[in-house]
DNA sequence: CGGCATCCTCTTTGATACTG
DNA sequence: CAGTATCAAAGAGGATGCCG
């Protein structure tokens, strides 16, 4: 992209990383850590390969990424975030959080990935008895589950299953968000597609309110 | 701008403002508070006046801007952001905290504008005296004054002059602000090409050191 | 397979001119 | 003042080819 020529912090930080794709990207290395280019296409639905291409290019010459050949026999490349990439971290939770208002409808052709339940999750969730039991919760959308854990550690999301979760939600992955969040009740959420199977009681302990959510948002947390 | 179509809080908030210029579009109304469209081109330059009317029709449809309309004998519309728009401040503080980093080398044909102080002199100031007696700063760069006010109220930097300073600053932007920011020292600024005038202990009355700017920023402040 | 490069089409941008 | 109209150039998107 051409710079905005402007001097000023904002402009740029969007000559950087401002090009479409590019911060979505970054997300990709925030939430997965180091990705080969596969992972990367895999994790940007969407995307052109020469654009991705491109971005990795200009994002190595920006000293936000850097590209670490792994030698035979993984024969394959691996693409770290510089420390300049991690301090972006920010401005994707900034975003992030800013972009909540946005998931309570989810368009037909949204694409989802597992990883991609991490930022809202911590957003919604909080343990308020840490010191109980440790509990599990698979989330189960069409593809690409993801398992909560709670324990003494705080609360963990990841991609993958779990053997016998205390809970699972089944179903598009915006009712299972609206649930984790209170924004929909267990009753509504059941009535608008959402199949609960397990401890439904595991919510209250989970769920963080909203004055709550906003206060942790405030101070970065 | 298509949509990335991810069901994602990252990618939901860049359908909305992932756009060319929508948030600089932000930056202008945020920091100059409601602008006129003739307020918005000329705290943009560079931008083409069909783009800033796109975006703006664009960002009053999604709700993150309204236009008041002033009927004469003013006659002009007032373009406003709604609590939406307002919500993306901490956006904005993130992007401008990550760009600090590029502000040490200012491209030639870079433009600048008065307000655009702002944002980098709060986080590079802080007043280790404030029931001192209050002082103003003159920034004098070619165009596009602004005055620094450090009184018992906190630091404020507005556009304009003022009559008679404690200190004055006359140089390009980022001689201006290296020396703010203490990254320069006195003798290297003037050493540069900036002039001082007046009372330069000021500046000592008034750095924040590196180790607190990062904390404050870290905090959101 | 992983990691691109090329080619082509379509959309968006940027520059300029013009209007109520 | 507050935009719309026009048009060339740049960039995005999609398909496919290539090479270790």
């Amino acid at each position: 992209m051409k710079s905005y020529n402007h001097y000023c912090t904002v402009a740029k930080a969007l000559d950087a990383v401002g090009d479409r794709w590019t911060l979505l990207i970054i997300r990709e290395l925030v939430s997965q850590g180091p990705c080969r280019y596969t992972d990367l296409m895999s994790g940007l639905p969407g995307i052109a390969t020469n654009l991705l291409a491109d971005r990795l290019a200009f994002l190595e010459e920006s000293g936000i990424v850097w590209r670490e050949p792994v030698p035979p026999p993984v024969a394959a490349t691996l693409y770290h975030l510089t420390d300049a990439g991690e301090d972006l971290k920010p401005v994707l939770d900034a975003l992030g959080t800013w972009g909540v208002r946005f998931m309570s409808k989810s368009h037909e052709t949204d694409q989802f990935r597992s990883h991609w339940f991490k930022r809202p999750v911590s957003m919604f969730l909080k343990d308020r008895a840490p010191d109980g039991p440790p509990v599990s919760i698979q989330l189960s959308p069409e593809d690409y589950p993801a398992v909560i854990e709670a324990s003494r550690d705080g609360i963990r999301t990841r991609p993958g299953r779990v053997e016998s979760p205390d809970l699972e939600l089944a179903g598009p992955p915006h009712l299972i968000l609206a649930t984790l969040s209170g924004r929909l009740s267990v009753k509504e959420a059941k009535a608008t597609g959402l199949t609960l199977t397990g401890r439904v009681a595991l919510l209250n302990r989970l769920r963080r309110d909203r004055a709550e959510a906003s206060v942790a948002n405030a101070v970065g947390a």
